[in-house]
DNA sequence: GTATGATTCAAACGAACGTTTGAACGATAT
DNA sequence: ATATCGTTCAAACGTTCGTTTGAATCATAC
């Protein structure tokens, strides 16, 4: 009968390194990028086991023992990229905050700080990030997932500071906008590092995909959208909605 | 053995009418209404036949009966919506270029038709409106759907016409920016509508979700965003990035 | 009333799913 | 050499999947 412990996953690094690769590289990391590349592509009910460990050339109960369950393999996929990713976002606001000496910062760096950082990820292909961009993407909108609860938890922390940055920032604006605001600069920055396909669909002679020209292209929109001109809740709004 | 043609879909609605209900409401519509919610919640893989049916409170075998199969279930339940949902789009085209006399058209009305109708459709919680624009949502980042090609198809008119008149509307600017700002105005549009628990989970004093109010919102940034000032693309840009 | 043809129904089909099992393996420690 | 222990392996577990089947059920046409 043997018993073995999952939450030895941190210190299991250790115990990683002392070991000994049977077949190559070690036998957990082929199996998370399998699973971030099959999860992108199919989703996480469209990828089976089976899959996943045909593709990483693994046996196929290598994942439930290493992982314990196809659940806990999802979160694993995610947690070793999400939580490097948003102590980056961090360090980056606390240069900007530092070398700002007390002062609000301008909000076209805080916005660079925050989607900058998602952006230089997706443009990573050769370690998996972009592959993990786009499965981020997907997951987002996936309502009943038990992996937004742990987005949630994962994100908080960091959008609550860049929130507060933000509010002081554009003391004039009302934070209920810069909300809404910073949700619509999320999807759209989603959708540029997810969903170029579709853009290519209904767009044939669709050239110029040069990951450098992404970023100051989404940063031109998003402030441009962030600064704009408050919206008018009064009445001319309906009327303008019922001539439409 | 019997033999069911499916190409009837369409001739069927006379069928259809001169039926006989034998439990209440259409079985069809049943079918249709409850798959897109279904589908919707858990996603296409995550749904069973089994669900649906049981939601629906029809025989198991009736989407086989009535659809052919899973797929065909899943192609109708987009057909019904996509359909309409474009052709007002192009009629509230129609109209401003007709009240335009020949003229270029002003960006703001261009928007306000295409994302205007997503967000009018979108706040129908009677008919099931809003249910489908959250899974049109979710399906756009799905890559290797088969629904994607539907999909392209079903927009590539639409999106086309709309273009033009944006490439007429704004003369100076490359259709290149055009066309990535479009992107953009989508994704954040599709946040708007199918993200709102994604905003709310690390955003827990969030109250303002009237949609009355999300319509003025979301036009302010998307203008914002699609009149901001053009990308700069010197190498400025990139001694930027290496800063931060 | 009887034949017709569309629809519903309970039951079953083979295939694929996530997971478990116990033996085999291989390097290290004694 | 032998015992130990983490890992890999082939095989099987019970469950659920999408789909099919053939009989039962219904309103209509004759």
């Amino acid at each position: 009968m043997r018993v073995v412990i999952f939450q030895q996953r941190r210190g299991g690094v250790i115990i990683m390194s002392e070991s000994h690769a049977r077949q190559g590289p070690e036998t957990r990391i082929r199996i998370l990028d399998a699973a971030e590349k099959l999860f992108m592509e199919h989703g996480f009910d469209g990828t089976s086991m089976r899959m996943i460990t045909s593709s990483a050339k693994v046996n196929l109960a290598a994942v439930n023992y290493h992982f314990g369950s196809k659940d806990a393999l999802i979160q694993e996929v995610f947690r070793r990229r999400l939580s490097a990713m948003n102590k980056e976002r961090l360090a980056a606001l606390d240069a900007l905050t530092e070398a700002a000496g007390g002062e609000p910062l301008k909000p076209s760096r805080i916005v660079e700080a925050f989607f900058g950082t998602s952006l230089e990820m997706a443009a990573d292909t050769e370690h998996g990030g972009y592959t993990f961009m786009r499965l981020l993407g997907r997951t987002y909108t996936e309502p009943n997932s038990f992996v937004r609860q742990f987005l949630a938890e994962e994100y908080s922390e960091c959008v609550e500071r860049f929130l507060a940055e933000l509010y002081r920032s554009l003391p004039g604006v009302p934070r209920e906008e810069i909300l809404w605001r910073f949700h619509f600069m999320m999807g759209a920055t989603s959708y540029a590092i997810a969903g170029t396909d579709a853009l290519q669909l209904f767009a044939g002679q669709f050239d110029d995909r040069d990951p450098a020209r992404l970023m100051p292209r989404l940063m031109s929109f998003l402030l441009g959208g962030l600064r704009a001109a408050l919206p008018d809740f009064s009445e001319q709004a309906l009327e303008h909605r019922n001539a439409a």
